[in-house]
DNA sequence: TCCATTATTTGACATATGTCAAAGAGCGAA
DNA sequence: TTCGCTCTTTGACATATGTCAAATAATGGA
C-alpha cells in the first residue's frame, strides 16, 4: 500500500512506525517530523496528541493572542510567518517573530495563566496546528515522553532567550543588526524593517543609518 | 521516635511521608521544601535524588564553573550567593546572580552539552547541593514526576528570563534600576554595585550617577 | 497607468550613556 | 590607629542612539 500524497509506502506490522501513522494524520507530517528531533515520541503519544490537535489557518494581519486575556493556546507554526509586539506610549514594540517549525503562544501568559501585554499578530497567511492548555497538561499526565518533550522544548527556547538577551544587552545596535544578518537573513526578507528595528530594540531611523553605511 | 534537630514526630506506616523521608535526607529539607512548591515529587523519586545529590560548602571567591568548559553539574543554593559573569574585552560582565532556593549552572554549556563563556563565582560563602549531567538525565527518564519538576522548572526560569528581558530591553537605565530596588533591593545589599551595573547593563558611573540623582 | 497608502531614508538636534581619569569612602589587617 | 586595598563617586568630554519632521521610495488597488 502506497499514499501518494506522501510517496510513503506502507508495510503492516505488529507495531506501526512513524511513517504508517502519518497516514492517520498525514497533514500533521510537519509537526511530527520537526518534533522527532528533540525527543524520541512514541507513536501512542503521537496518536494521542494527533486527537487533541487542531488544525488552522488563517490571513495576514489576523491575532493569535491579545492583550489582557489568558493565552489557553500553543500553536506549532506550519508555515507562515508571525510577531509578538505590545504597546509602549501608543507605539508598537515587536520582540519577537516566528517562522516554519516554531512553537507559538504568549508564554508567560500561557505558563502563568494570568493576562499579558502580548500580542500575536500574523505577518504572512499561516498553517497553524493548535492545543489547548488543559489538553496539554493532559498529555504531559498521561505520556512521560510528551513531559519530556516539554522539559527539552522548554530547556531549547531557554538557551535561544539567554543567547538574544546577551546579544541585546552587551552587543551594540551595528553589531546585533550583522549577526542578525549572518544568523537569520531570512528575517529581514520576510518582515518590515520597523518589526526588525524594535527587534533589535532600536529605532527604526538608526536601523536605516546602520544599513545605509554599511 | 522524634528527630530533634528537625522537631519531626516519627510515626511507621507502610508509606512513608515527606517527613519521615527527611530522617534520611534531613539535611536535604530545604532542597525538597522548595521543590514541592512547584510540583508534587513522590518519595520514591526524593530517595532517588537524595541518593545522587553532594552537598558542598564552598568559600567566598570559588568557582563553580569556568569558561571554556562543558558544565556537567546542576545545584541547588541552600545559602549564599553567587554570579555569573564573563569576560568581555578584558572586563568581567555579571549578568545574573543567584541567591538562596535558586537553581544554580551554565545553563547553556549544560543543556547543548558544549563549552560556553561563562564563569560562576561564589560572592558569599554558600552552601550547595550538586547532582552531575548524567544523574539527572537518569532520573528524568526514571521518574516521571522528576521529568515533570524538571518541565516546570524550565518553564519559570523561561519566564522570569522573558520579564528581565523585556525590562533591560525598553527601560531605560533609571527605570530598571528603580525597578530592582523595588522587587529585590537584597541583591544591593549582598553584592557591590559594580556587579548590580553590568547586572542592569550600565556601567558602574552611570548606575553611581543615577542613584545620586535619586 | 495613476493614485493613495505605507515603508524607508535623511537631516537637525537632544539626550542618555560610555570612557577615562582622579578623588573620596569604606574596611580589614597588622 | 594607620596602611593599603577595594569600592564608590565625581568631573570632563565623546559618542551612540533617540526624537521629531520632512523627503523619498516602494507597494497595491482602482
Amino acid at each position: 500500500m502506497t499514499v501518494p500524497e506522501l510517496g510513503i509506502k506502507i508495510t503492516r506490522t505488529k507495531t506501526p512506525s512513524i511513517e504508517e501513522f502519518v497516514v492517520y494524520f498525514s497533514s500533521m507530517k510537519p509537526l511530527f517530523t520537526h518534533i522527532q528531533q528533540y525527543c524520541e515520541v512514541s507513536n501512542s503519544t503521537l496518536k494521542s496528541l494527533g486527537a487533541v490537535l487542531k488544525k488552522e489557518e488563517l490571513p495576514k494581519g489576523a491575532f493569535l493572542h491579545t492583550e489582557g486575556k489568558v493565552c489557553s493556546y500553543i500553536y506549532f507554526l506550519e508555515k507562515g510567518c508571525l510577531r509578538g509586539f505590545y504597546n509602549l506610549d501608543g507605539k508598537e514594540v515587536t520582540y519577537w517573530f516566528a517562522f516554519e517549525n516554531n512553537f507559538v503562544t504568549s508564554f508567560f501568559s500561557f505558563i502563568t495563566r494570568k493576562p499579558g501585554v502580548e500580542n500575536i499578530q500574523l505577518t504572512e497567511d499561516c498553517t497553524l496546528w493548535s492545543i489547548t492548555y488543559e489538553d496539554l497538561q493532559e498529555l504531559y499526565a498521561k505520556h512521560h515522553d510528551m513531559e519530556r518533550l516539554g522539559r527539552i522544548m522548554n530547556e531549547r527556547y531557554y538557551v535561544m532567550l539567554e543567547e538574544r538577551f546577551l546579544s541585546n544587552h552587551f552587543k551594540e545596535a551595528r553589531e546585533r543588526y550583522e549577526n542578525l544578518l549572518t544568523s537569520a537573513p531570512h528575517i529581514l526578507q520576510r518582515v518590515p524593517l520597523g518589526y526588525v528595528a524594535s527587534y533589535l530594540g532600536i529605532t527604526q531611523e538608526t536601523l536605516s543609518r546602520i544599513r545605509s553605511k554599511a
